[in-house]
DNA sequence: ATGAAAGCGCTAACAT
DNA sequence: ATGTTAGCGCTTTCAT
């Protein structure tokens, strides 16, 4: 195009005043130095897109081509730029991943059970921590979208409603989007999910304590103020617990490291007035702390105090009494994730939504 | 262009033969049907440049005009495409950073550590797990690469031919390159670290068991062949008692769940001809679950078997005794690393290399 | 303050 | 089996 131009200078003006004649529109150079198709297909002796069709299908290219082709690559050291192949073929390899924190053993086993099979898939991780904050998690839904990710996994189903708008486009586009960590309703927006119902999961919280005879029950609320997940087990507790006929007392752990939070909380469960016998509480950590706690406090678990946890953190299992739990299924979440996600990349039309299992591991906490 | 090829037809062919003048060189478009620049430009009745202006620097733009800008930003929900952004710029914003285990609390607290500050800063976090396998690490850099990061973090210094060639390329190339998870000697390759010395932490653990006057000790290796951290652990531990005088047996741990593997460990241990009066791990799941085979086969710790693990995980503080073990700076690991690495984006030009602490955290295991 | 042209490095479409 | 052309959506350079 270049050529035409200086071959017929003048002719091929379509403004009125013609091109200043003296520019020889040689332009600066902008290349950022890195091997290009270009130099490898020069070392080859072919041209660019015989490359990159030997790289995307080396059979298509004659076995004498190939050869020389793989010899220019080694010695030259390509790497391929990946933006430049994905602007140019619409199709991505990046999955982006939206966790509330990354160091949370939950969140970090459920990453870690995506990646696995997404890697063997050809795709790519892009991860976000949210802090449990929506804002914060709308902005990076935006930016990681900037990625044309082929899909977007996210953490729970609550969003801000200009997320959601994001959601939806993106999805409207052929971005798969994966809700995980839960599963409502009938999956209001459309989303598939992979999960289980947090409600759910406190009723049989409470139902675990009614069977045992508790009839004086309590919830300790997560001092993290983002965690509806948490809530809402709080929520199914204590409607599970009511409708049993049983008392049941709310309350939220401090803030701080939260091992420490639930060891305090033991002394305000001890001084309430209608003290209760049995306590569940929004995680393990929680959870851990009060055990040690009444246990230092010199209470007996279960005997005076029954506890049960969520999450089946390491330390429930090795403490003694054990704590009684829930036990999500971290990794599986995960790996079900990139299941899903995998299927709808190849193609499956319907958006599902798992319901996976979340059982109540029962240990000395209130079994005694 | 097209334009000027509808105009003139023929005329502006420089091939040999003339255009077949039925085809109207119409291709098919391409788009991938997002909204673009400009898109957004025609509903503000500007061209894409001024947008593009608009949002890279706003106060370029004249106020009635971004005013419009802003409007059609909102109106057409636009994101931009960061393919296109970095291939345009050649800046991109993605930091790429593996790690041998996503879900191994230590790496993912560096994550953690991580994340923040790069978000802070503009930066995505684009993540592989290489499950301590170096081949595969090597595969994963090449992958990544391909994103042309603006730095690439990479757990420890162990890398394959191959790969430290990517890397070198990748740091000649402006890519910042950071090892993180280890010190040592002089920075072979040229890259900057962020860790602290593991044979060092290991000569710390024998030098602690030493002090507490122990002369048969053991080192139980992890059943992860590509964890030569933990290798590095051991060296300098079997040095350091030896070079005390100290008898210093090694050994493996069972493949498996390594709770359970410690707790397999002490059967072996006490049916040793020489038998061991302490025992160091190379990480604290060993050392918890030695600790809980020890007490269920009747032993006291640490009169009869002292214990020493390595990472300060949660469960070593909680047992009773706590297990004494060295305290790596999980977050901190993380938290310099993107200092470092911000450093280098604004152009820091030197190579740094931090030496963090890894303190010793004295408990009953070895403490009684 | 705004725009036109060119080009980033690659691949899809259309040749041969 | 290989090449040519155009264009992905943006930013840079140069011009007004």
């Amino acid at each position: 195009m270049l050529a035409v131009t200086l071959r017929h200078p003048g002719k091929l003006s379509i403004r009125e005043k013609p091109v200043s004649e003296p520019t020889p529109l040689v332009r600066q150079r902008r290349g950022h130095g890195r091997t290009t198709l270009r130099d490898v297909a020069a070392a080859a002796g072919v041209t660019a897109i015989t490359v990159s069709r030997y790289l995307r299908s080396p059979g298509q290219v004659a076995p004498a081509t190939a050869a020389g082709i793989r010899q220019a690559l080694s010695a030259t050291g390509y790497v391929p730029n990946k933006q430049a192949g994905v602007l140019a073929s619409g199709r991505g390899s990046i999955v982006a991943a939206l966790v509330p924190n990354l160091a949370h053993s939950i969140f970090a086993e459920t990453l870690q059970g995506l990646s696995r099979p997404l890697e063997a898939a050809g795709l790519e991780l892009l991860v976000a921590a949210s802090g449990y904050d929506i804002e914060r998690e709308e902005s990076q839904i935006r930016t990681l979208l900037g990625w044309a990710p082929r899909a977007l996994v996210i953490t729970g189903r609550h969003h801000t409603p200009g997320a959601l708008k994001l959601l939806r486009e993106a999805h409207a586009g052929g971005c798969t989007v994966i809700e995980m960590w839960d599963h409502h309703g009938r999956g209001e927006q459309g989303f598939a999910q992979v999960g289980f119902n947090h409600r759910a999961a406190g009723q049989a919280m409470a139902r675990h304590l009614l069977d045992r005879g508790h009839r004086r029950l309590a919830y300790v609320d997560s001092a993290v103020a983002g965690d509806y997940r948490a809530r809402e087990r709080g929520d199914g507790f204590v409607s599970a617990g009511q409708a049993a006929g049983a008392t049941v007392q709310r309350l939220t752990a401090p803030a701080g490291e939260p091992i420490t939070a639930g060891r305090e909380v033991v002394g305000v469960l001890m001084a309430m007035p209608d003290r209760p016998t049995a306590c569940a509480f929004a995680n393990d950590h929680l959870g851990c702390g009060a055990l040690l706690g009444a246990q230092a406090a010199g209470l007996r678990v279960p005997q005076d105090l029954a506890l049960v946890g969520f999450g089946d953190f390491e330390l429930a299992a090795h403490l003694a009494p054990g704590l009684t739990t829930l036990a999500p299924p971290r990794q599986e979440i995960g790996a079900r994730t990139a299941e899903l996600l995998l299927a709808q990349l190849h193609g499956a039309a319907r958006v599902q939504r798992l319901k996976l299992e979340c059982p109540l591991v029962v240990r000395g906490s209130t079994a005694g």
